[in-house]
DNA sequence: TATGAATGAGTTTTCATTCAT
DNA sequence: CATGAATGAAAACTCATTCAT
């Protein structure tokens, strides 16, 4: 998560307040375009600084899908002591609070989730981003490889392959956003329950007291 | 699927069969760029034509994505004839044998596929493609749309809505393609199974001696 | 007026024939659009000829205003000597005829004629074309100058430069075409006879008995 | 006269000075070329900018030609003030005044000029650029009808119908650039004392101690 | 730190011209 | 002779990126 290498700017607060803006900025200006139908400029200006000013906080336009992942699955990260917290130890029930909040980040931030989703293959092609991406990548899939580790050491959850489930449900949060799927005319919370069902009938042991947030 | 309007060349037999090479450049181009990333000279070249030659059967880069919608769509249409031929008049087969069909045809072209399904919504905001998108899109439709109708007709097929039962459907088996699915993992077979077996079980009367081509 | 070089075509009559059909085509088109905004393609259509073909008779799009230069100073040759015949050797009522029909060429055409004085200039540069250029001119010029010279050695027509006066006359001419002269909201006779009347009063012993036309 | 609509460029006083250094350039440039023989890039490397730069404070090439409209236009109206002062409140002598002017632009940008005569009726043609050029051009009449409308009021011009009155005169001194009079091969004092006597015997009453300019 | 004017590489698109048939 | 498909050079225009202020 660490901003990457120098940039221009080097007041650590202000980088990470003006990042803040841009990626909103963007996300914003993402839902009415695309990655490459939207300038750089727009994308600065939404954020209130000037056309150029963009640089001291990207080193580049890609970098601003770099940015959507890292403050997507940033916000994802701040819940996670909270979630830890609030499920007691039960691994069951983390993995359910661990997947709501994904499903409520990219809910919150669709249509850039989505731009995002679509340019990720092509920006892994970079070189010099794949590194940065992969890392961001898999601080999002050990945030639900955790539960499902513990859940298996404590045999409530059952699965075969880590990679594979771990894609699957993530194949399910993003399945909101990229209109994938046979529910995308539901509300989220009815989404919601399908896929919680879902994972419960798949993957658990039942939980008795069930309340998963 | 009228060959658009007035182009350069006038050879119609020469005009499809080249609109036909394009096509399967753009989709070769398109398995290792984005729609943006590929150049209209690239995919020109990738068709054994010059950089200029492209615009004797296309209006502009934009309409390469009405022939990517246009062949996918004429790829399924053509063989609706036989499908219907080969299910006996049970429309619950026969939707089973077209949806076959789509997926086989999203297979074939998995990575253009998944661009055109991001490009289109940006498409539609250009006027001038808007009509001939929504021309395609409704053969497409009309092609699922028939045997849901009659099935529904003879009692054997159940839905609410036919729209959003036709989008659910689209999206099984767009889902292969996206990789936005619980099952992207396995091959296609087993997915084919699995989207089979959800719309048997949720839309039919079951298939006595069912044999789903 | 020599059919320049080699061109493909050889038969003779053939290509005077189709030269003519391009010329007037050209300016049918002219009529509609810029020299820069006609394409080769819509003037050979325009002249019943396929696009590749009006390069049997011409060598390049610029050699269409060496044509329109040749085929307009043409007309206007071919009734020279019926004007010499019907005016009886008096050079003023020769000159005046030659002004008249210059006239009449000019408004035939109009637009084009208005197009080609516009591009002459630019014609003139591309070396290839212009002593061709410069011949048509000079032929043009000598059927103005030759009524001029008799007219002087008679005693009945008077002016200091062959050059400049030849220039102003032409200019009486062609301001009919161009829209640049005071007179131009009227019709054409009466701006054929006020500059008549200019001339006649600036250059002439007056006319007994005359009767221009 | 305002600066068109929204340019990249922003400080008001730059993009004035910029599109003067542009029209200059271009004046220069269509000295020796056709307009659609200059590209974009010659004109702005000839105003010291680079090729792209042109766009920073033009919407278009064709906005080129809007440029030399303004331009010349508004160097003809700022001198009217002092045109105005000048003439002692005679309408006569402020008309004499306003075509001296229009002669010296004229002639000081005289093959632009030619060029922009030419392109004008394309331009027109061109919907965005119609209501703009429309306003420049009323601005211009507007400058010739003032003294008219006066004059006539005042019993000292006398004329018809005022716009072929502003046409003819427009005519007489966009003669002088368009290679268009009788008297071309002259100076331009000389033309300006013909074309003047020929407004002043047309269409005034005789201006006593006349000093026209 | 912030700006926004300037840049020029890169892309789409047009069209005069050629040439195999 | 005639055709029209193919070509590729050239031009307008866009925009990510830089840098002087």
């Amino acid at each position: 998560m660490a901003v990457a290498l120098k940039l221009p700017a080097q007041d650590e607060a202000l980088v990470l307040s003006r990042r803040r803006q841009i990626f909103l900025a963007a996300c914003r200006v993402l839902a009415r375009k695309s990655f490459h139908e939207a300038t750089v400029r727009e994308m600065a200006l939404e954020a209130g600084l000037a056309a150029g000013s963009i640089y001291m906080y990207l080193r580049s336009k890609d970098e601003i899908l770099l940015l959507l992942a890292e403050s997507m699955v940033g916000e994802l990260l701040e819940a996670l002591p909270e979630i830890r917290a609030a499920t007691a130890d039960d691994p069951r029930r983390e993995l359910l609070g661990v997947m709501r909040r994904a499903l409520d980040v990219i809910d919150r931030y669709k249509e850039a989730f989505a731009v995002l989703n679509h340019e990720v293959r092509y920006l892994q092609r970079r070189l010099q981003y794949r590194t940065a991406l992969k890392e961001i990548i898999s601080e999002y899939t050990a945030a639900l490889a955790a539960p499902l580790t513990r859940g298996r050491e404590q045999g409530v959850i059952n699965f075969e392959s880590m990679p594979s489930v771990v894609e699957a449900l993530h194949m399910l949060c993003s399945g909101w956003a990229m209109g994938g799927s046979l529910l995308s005319k539901t509300d989220k919370e009815t989404y919601w329950r399908e896929i919680a069902a879902m994972v419960e009938g798949r993957f658990f042991t039942a939980i008795k007291n069930g309340d998963e947030s």
